[in-house]
DNA sequence: TTGAAAGCGCTACCAA
DNA sequence: TTGGTAGCGCTTTCAA
């Protein structure tokens, strides 16, 4: 019921060889063998079997992209700019979700493996580098997306998270906020690169840097980070020196804080400042339209798509290619205090 | 460097078919036997190479889903539930979003095909049924999600629409509205589905349904629909018998909605109540927390996860499984006139 | 309990 | 320009 090669080939009288080099356009071809042969696998509908020749040539032209979850809007727009990418290159894109699991991601990137994707694309959420070990030992290309991780020279296509930090900051202290705080997130390199760059940026403009006002999120069953957001916040405006501008590792987290900041009586921007990051959807029809930094999610999965083609197939292992995607700040109400 | 069975085998002295058997652990094999090839497994890391065993078998244990997109998060939550429910069954899972281009869902499902996945899933924007009738061909099972088509029996799952429309105008007519309009979607069952709700409601209420009540959602260039929501709201607060609830086919509308009420100084709900479906998440931040018709979307995802593992490998075509997941109203700011 | 032989559908290589 | 042969890594069948 489905058709082989060897149907079109015993149809025709000719042999498989012949059919294959039509299938593949390879030149050597009589015009009018090429003509029967392209018109008879029309009619039947005809395709290829691509596992047989993934045994053959030992390439698969698929993808295997691993994201914590897709529920995460940055990595499903991520996921759909790669997929629209490698379309029309003959790829497809296995996704698979660890839930955030460091065994579930690891099990997962085997499983990847043994499939024979071309080249593994994941934003981890391991700790240890055993995977990419084992990658590297399997001579598989792959790419980091969104977190990199320390001593490992490894491709890489993320947003600028160190710029992330400075220009969030820079904006809060050009908007007159000289108190500004910031819920961090975990010890991944998303959240100490945006740590840095809000480090840099209170330096650059003389400001301290106050211990009591860098306070992390905390992540325990908290998907998003909506409710840790305001639980710290909370915490925040009780200090002795309340800030006056929270720069808030992501929107979810901006999203409690705007939420803890209105509960407490004050107002936003006039006493508190908020800025968030990734963009999320319809953040300009919330209560308190929040000002964000845009990740820049497209450019991210296009740059990395386009990378895993270009390491698709390739056989020697060249110079790791690291993309950082320049962030851009998205202004709204939460923190623009002197509009022009 | 990549290890395979022949490696396994050749070094502790055994043959492939030995070290094969071990590897699917079947049954007769001594246990002294059975744990050195184990043991040697774990130490090479050996890992399968899954295509090789999908051209004899015959089957991949892979699917495949095609979504209109990611971006919107309905089919992000169908597609993560999914992901989730294969897990640990040992199957992996293509995606691949037709940005709602027919033509590109139609090519996507013969890529699918040509990659032997084992059922294809797909939340269709086709309007015509070949691909569809392709899949039937070659016998390969497919489930519909989401949208259904009218006259084609096959594996559906998805919510019930029609009780979405009438949850939702039922909801608003017990909040004392008495005019109510419906922003609709375009001609797909979802869309459909909805409307025929919400007028079997208003007449089991002993409403009139009123032609200029019910408004088409444009679709060109506007992803979401907040923009059309917003300028076909405008047109129903012009008509002559101004509504005072709107039922919207998607949330996005229904934020355009509330923008377009408020800026024509109405108040939400008093004037005007707006319930929306879908549920997006943080709607309860909105300026005006949006009502909602939960679809249900990790319900959908799970039933069609495993009703595809049940599908897989199937040879006789049984009788097609229609599932409909019941949907969950969800009540906030912009529809509560009566709070108890 | 173990293994030899055959073959899945295709492509690479080389000869005609 | 065409095609025979071999083989990719695995599983299936059946004999030992």
């Amino acid at each position: 019921m489905v058709i082989r090669l060897k149907d079109i080939a015993n149809e025709l009288g000719i042999s498989v060889v012949t059919v294959s080099k039509v299938l593949r356009g390879h030149p050597d071809i009589g015009a009018e063998t090429r003509q029967r042969v392209l018109q008879r696998m029309r009619e039947l509908n005809y395709q290829p079997n691509l596992a047989a020749r993934s045994l053959v040539t030992g390439r698969t032209s698929t993808l295997g992209l691993v994201v914590p979850t897709l529920l995460f809007p940055f990595f499903a727009y991520v996921a759909n700019a790669i997929s629209t990418e490698i379309r029309g290159h003959g790829y497809n894109l296995f996704i698979s979700s660890s839930n955030e699991d460091p065994d579930l991601e690891a099990q997962e990137i085997r499983q990847l493996l043994a499939r024979q994707v071309d080249v593994i694309l994941v934003a981890s959420s391991q700790k240890k580098t055993d995977s990419f070990l084992l990658m590297e030992e399997q001579h598989r290309p792959y790419i980091l997306i969104d977190r990199s991780f320390h001593g490992l020279d490894a491709n890489f296509v993320g947003v600028d998270d160190e710029m992330v930090g400075w220009l969030a900051t820079s904006h809060l202290i050009e908007q007159g906020c000289r108190r500004i705080a910031h819920i961090r997130g975990p010890e991944v390199s998303t959240a100490t690169g945006r740590l840095k760059g809000y480090e840099k940026a209170l330096d650059a403009h003389g400001l301290k840097s106050q211990p009591e006002h860098i306070i992390s999120l905390g992540t325990s069953g908290d998907h998003t980070g909506e409710r840790s957001g305001y639980d710290v916040t909370k915490k925040l405006l009780a200090s002795r020196h309340r800030p006056d501008g929270i720069f808030c590792f992501n929107d979810p987290a901006a999203f409690g804080a705007i939420r803890a900041i209105l509960d407490s009586g004050l107002r936003i921007p006039k006493d508190i400042a908020v800025i968030g990051c990734g963009n999320i959807a319809h953040s300009d029809f919330l209560r308190v339209p929040l000002s964000t930094v845009d990740q820049e999610s497209e450019s991210i999965g296009k740059a990395a798509g386009s990378l895993a083609i270009a390491l698709a197939g390739k056989k020697t292992k060249i110079k790791p290619t690291k993309k950082l995607v320049t962030p851009r700040v998205v202004v709204r109400a939460s923190s623009l205090r002197n509009p022009k």
